[in-house]
DNA sequence: CCCGTGGGTGTTATCGCTAACACTAACTCC
DNA sequence: GGAGTTAGTGTTAGCGATAACACCCACGGG
């Protein structure tokens, strides 16, 4: 039925050892051209109604799926992104993404993703090469850190690559979220209850956003002339944040901490709940993210709520207009928002 | 410099407005034919070591980087799987992609990711439409639903795909957890200490993994002769699982709880604290997943512990046997392991 | 001394698609 | 009625890589 004026037998076979239709074999069955095809396929250029049914019918019968290699050769785009992404199931990396993922996605390019399990220097810059040989048209670092700012000061001029949330310095277009502006509302949060001041869990030294989280924190404190407390670190995890809790317990004078985010504050909790520390009647606790699970702590934790989603599809939008010869220094910046609950309620 | 023999002025611009150099390209400043460039890329054929000097000094210069989408279309291999993944946040799915992530770096191939909101038979058809346009040498769908087995039933024979936890009717190799074996696990352990019977929140109805953890409860539950209490429903979320806590708490008689996922189990601690019931001294309640909260819930949850990062590994092995011609029949299965915390721990 | 045998290299033919242009027929316009 | 247009289609020439084969040369063996 099908006649290949061009193609050969059976060559490059799949599983089941038959080649996959080309333009030119449908062409065949329709009795067209390969250019009227295609030109249906794409809808450039004038092809007459039947003869479009015709090459319709064609494509349908032999299941024909156009091959993104040889159309990618001819055109140069591959119409494919590329996400570095940090290796964790912290909730607001794996959220971006998908934010990401959908905003591509409706604009047609397909999403590839390399993931980097510690992040540095080289591990990002690897990840991006790694990209690179993928071909992708353009690249969405999610690593907040300051290696990875580092890693993109690099960054060539000829070759679209966008930030979240870190970098600042480096020449490339950067999306965040107001860390700053959130620490603050919920350092002020706590304030206004009438605390005498608000002790800070901290994320690792070298994340972005945990340095702008205490900057924040450390603004509001040092603005409304109350002292600042020793710093203690985390690492986002429970975990640290228990052991931070810890410590804590035994601080006389303690009312009121801001955790960097909710997984520590939850250890918190945890920890205090273990030493007898009632929130909120004894200790005031707030974090930072707003992850889904926020509401049900024990006690429910007043929060900071990033909006993930928001933040992935600007991500897209920058990247975009990256890509359309747009600016290298622009800049986004997302609100986030105070969620109040038990965590800082009544006594 | 660099004489260019074939190739012509500046086309197919970049946005910088450079063409990206070609084999060709490479070939004239080192003095060869392209030929040899193309084996010493990829290590085909002998060449002189002084040659090779010459070509890699070449490559180097130029900032060479081959096209890929040159080579698939010659070799008809992309090098990229495809995941359809379910956009969530869900612990299980997310690092269970980073686990397929690794494992296909490693062997050499990149993944595009094609998120799905909603599970449904022709979402996730057109998922995997979605990735086979973009010529994805094979496809793994995390998507332990029912309908996704569903949709997994028209699976063409001749192109590779596996399925997470998912689909077992349909003709697609499946790796899973031993979701049953887990909850018996849970189940029996509950029993043991001298519960009368054990209460469970299911996950949603179209989750294979909601009816197997529900299954392997209600057998474990009978072969032990005691009651099946009736079964509450959520949907994974801790609100869910704060509802059905609401209306357990109503419940008398109620003394074991085992539900479906540590999210719903968080939500049912926070009802159980709002109604004055301690746990573990009035109820005993324990989990499925372990995320790494779940040791700083109050009071720290007893759970089953899932190896994700395993399966993902696990997964892009049987899709490697499978692309190789392996069966379709192909099973694996993970075993997990229960966590004892204070959920369940003496009163 | 000639032939076979590799090492080392080049030439040519695709892969499947789109860009660019050529061509025909019908139709508009003055 | 001849010169543009425009719709509709075909022909040809690449895109940048690999495959297949051709070729030359240095060797070793009969």
């Amino acid at each position: 039925m099908a006649e290949r004026p061009r193609s050969g037998g059976p060559l490059k076979a799949t599983a089941a050892g038959t080649r996959q239709p080309s333009l030119t074999d449908v062409a065949g069955v329709a009795g067209v051209s390969h250019m009227t095809v295609s030109r249906v396929i794409n809808g450039t250029g004038p092809v007459r109604p039947e003869t479009r049914a015709r090459v319709l019918a064609a494509i349908e019968e032999l299941g024909y799926r156009p091959n993104s290699a040889a159309r990618a050769l001819v055109t140069g785009r591959t119409g494919t992104l590329g996400v570095v992404a940090l290796e964790s199931n912290l909730y607001g990396p794996a959220s971006t993404l998908y934010g990401i993922e959908n905003a591509a996605r409706e604009a047609g390019y397909a999403i590839t993703i390399s993931s980097v399990s510690r992040p540095g220097r080289s591990s990002i810059a690897d990840a991006v090469e790694n990209l690179r040989r993928q071909a992708v048209e353009g690249i969405i670092v999610i690593a907040p850190h300051v290696t990875a700012g580092r890693a993109l000061e690099a960054a060539p001029a000829d070759f679209p690559v966008v930030a979240v949330g870190g970098g600042e310095a480096a020449p490339v277009p950067v999306i965040s979220v107001d860390q700053r502006d959130g620490a603050r509302r919920a350092t002020e949060h706590l304030l206004a209850l009438g605390h005498r001041t608000v002790w800070h869990i901290a994320g690792p030294e070298d994340w972005l956003e945990a340095r702008d989280r205490e900057l924040g924190w450390r603004e509001t404190l040092e603005r409304h002339g109350v002292g600042v407390p020793r710093v203690i670190r985390g690492d986002w995890s429970s975990r640290s944040g228990y052991e931070a809790g810890r410590s804590l317990a035994k601080e006389k004078d303690l009312d009121a901490v801001f955790a960097g985010n909710d997984q520590m504050a939850l250890g918190l909790l945890r920890a205090f709940a273990e030493a007898g520390i009632s929130v909120p009647r004894d200790v005031r606790v707030a974090g930072f993210d707003d992850v889904p699970e926020a509401a049900y702590f024990t006690p429910p934790l007043t929060t900071v709520r990033q909006d993930f989603i928001e933040v992935g599809r600007r991500t897209f939008g920058l990247l975009a207009g990256r890509m359309d010869g747009g600016d290298r220094h622009a800049r986004a910046l997302v609100v986030p928002e105070l969620i109040v609950r038990e965590s800082t309620g009544p006594r």
